[in-house]
DNA sequence: CTGTTAGCGCGTTCAA
DNA sequence: TTGAACGCGCTAACAG
């Protein structure tokens, strides 16, 4: 294996020259400098990773810890993220939390241990794991959710608008009672759309009913779940808004299994995009988020972090969009 | 920060034995031991793994290679690897060369670069990466595709065996002229697929016709396009085996748009499940390729591989299954 | 502008 | 069974 010793004495240098061409510095003679790169190239060197890594305490990495990797949310998201890293000769460790505060804490510690160069992750998990991560000073973004009240870059989309423009559409479409399955309670996310399923109710004169909305687990099973319990309320709804992807998967299928005519006995909008919407029968309307922007959103924010660690944390809310499709226009 | 010096002078021993301790050492006195254990735990000491990785040369990283981050097959892939690494301690770097051999050269040339413990590679390009990974003895397992003669642990499905169930059902379901739209010429799996809808024909008795057969390009657009060329034929086709996932998706799409009546006047069956195949309508037959287990087993193997690093490269080769749904009975 | 040199924190040989 | 001491390869003070 070559080292920077033999590139260095095969030049007639020093390591610290050689190490100060590699790196970049101004004050190289231009000489020097240009006979340090040809033995590079003659000898085939390359510096190793692991000394620097040690030298400079810390690496690379970035860890992208994510709570569902099955959830095409995310996957486009990392790619968006890992797109942006290459560039800037960075490297993705993906994470997947499954929504689970102890594989994320484990994640979170291993972050640390490894140390990483940065933590772009969705917090499954309360605020202590953010909080630790902050106070380690590890450049961190957080997207998709707002957890706790450490100062952390942050990235959203604008969720209680996207939802309330989902909500209003299905009234505006003739539909009476519009129902809502939205995510845990805990969940950031769930919340927000929720509060803007509210506002549109509110907006379009339509009174607030409690029997008509379902907190459910993000999953297509939970959504199938809702469905079920919706339809059998004494008063069903005629619509639904439901606050995820995959939870709308579920409720369609509920849909389906009970015999109901989409979109003329019932109007059914979903947040976020399924890359089949197009695909089912009828075609979904959803609220689309820019899954990938979100992505690189967040690597961008990470890299001004590592340029300028004091500047004051910021948050990007990203637009969602309203999709319009078979599925709410009858 | 609390290095294993501050263990050392605390406890009263040497850095050798407080090492030998951490890692299991056989000989120390077991009061030294506990000695050092105790004061592990009062200073909470962590070992530093960037010193670690110096002295011994070697992460505790997995890089997964795959090619396409975007399909679901792959995200399953990568949670099977996922979970097994992180038993064993290890993290996974997700690589995603989207087809592309010189984004696939690069993640070679770092996981190198950075003494990754292990890849797992759904290879791209031709042979060279591989070659390089084996020739480096970095333990590596091959995934979903055969490139080149090194010999290397490999985990395969019988896509053939796949292949021809798909085919043969279609001809027993009374279809009478079955079209293949396959994958990129190059790629492993796309003429193995090709190969066993062509054993299909054969067994059933029917002629192999070229004009049925597409070479697309494993996503969405390239098989709505075959699709497309396929109904314009003078002879067109009156059932489709679709060779992967995505392009199902576009074929799907392209019969939609042609107002053909599936299953009765045309049949589909896919490779490889999509994760919303219950949901389209008609429901997809597909043949379901056990994901996650492939994942699994990949890192079972690596696993073994490091264990052993002489043992002789193994196959590992997954079934298949057939899943009937509605898209290919009438 | 360049070279010398001292660590980064750990695992491990060698001698006791 | 234990400890002293070295070196993995690199970067960055500091001195010149």
């Amino acid at each position: 294996m070559v080292t920077i010793y033999d590139v260095a004495s095969r030049a007639g240098v020093s390591t610290a020259t050689v190490s100060r061409v590699l790196n970049g510095a101004s004050t190289v003679d231009p000489a020097l400098a240009s006979r340090v790169r040809a033995v590079v190239a003659e000898l085939g060197y390359e510096r190793n990773a692991l000394a620097r890594n040690l030298r400079l305490s810390s690496t690379k990495l970035w860890a992208v810890i994510i709570s569902d990797i099955g959830n095409p949310f995310f996957t486009s998201l990392v790619r968006g993220v890992e797109d942006v890293a290459q560039e800037a000769g960075h490297s993705v460790v993906l994470c997947n939390s499954d929504e689970d505060a102890a594989k994320e804490a484990a994640y979170i510690k291993a972050a640390l241990a490894d140390r990483m160069a940065g933590v772009i992750i969705s917090p499954s998990a309360r605020a202590a794991g953010i909080n630790q991560l902050v106070k380690s000073a590890t450049p961190t973004v957080v997207i998709d959710r707002v957890v706790g009240t450490a100062p952390v870059d942050t990235v959203l989309v604008d969720n209680e608008h996207g939802a309330e423009l989902a909500t209003e559409h299905l009234i505006t479409s003739g539909y009476r009672r519009v129902a809502c399955v939205t995510g845990p309670r805990r969940l950031f996310t769930a919340a927000r759309r929720l509060r803007g399923y509210r506002a549109a109710l509110r907006r379009g004169g339509v009174d607030y009913d409690e029997t008509l909305v379902r907190y459910a687990d993000f999953r297509e099973a939970g959504g199938r779940e809702a469905m079920r319990s919706l339809l059998t309320e004494e008063h069903p709804p005629d619509a639904v808004f439901v606050a995820n992807n995959l939870m709308t998967v579920g409720a369609l299928d509920a849909l389906v299994q009970a015999d109901v005519r989409i979109p003329k006995d019932f109007g059914v909008v979903g947040f976020d995009d399924i890359p089949w919407a197009h695909l089912v029968r009828p075609s979904l309307t959803t609220v689309s988020q820019p899954t990938y922007d979100l992505g690189r959103a967040a690597a961008r924010l990470l890299l001004e972090r590592v340029r300028d660690p004091h500047r004051a944390p910021s948050t990007v809310k990203l637009k969602t969009r309203l999709q319009v499709r078979g599925s709410s226009t009858r």
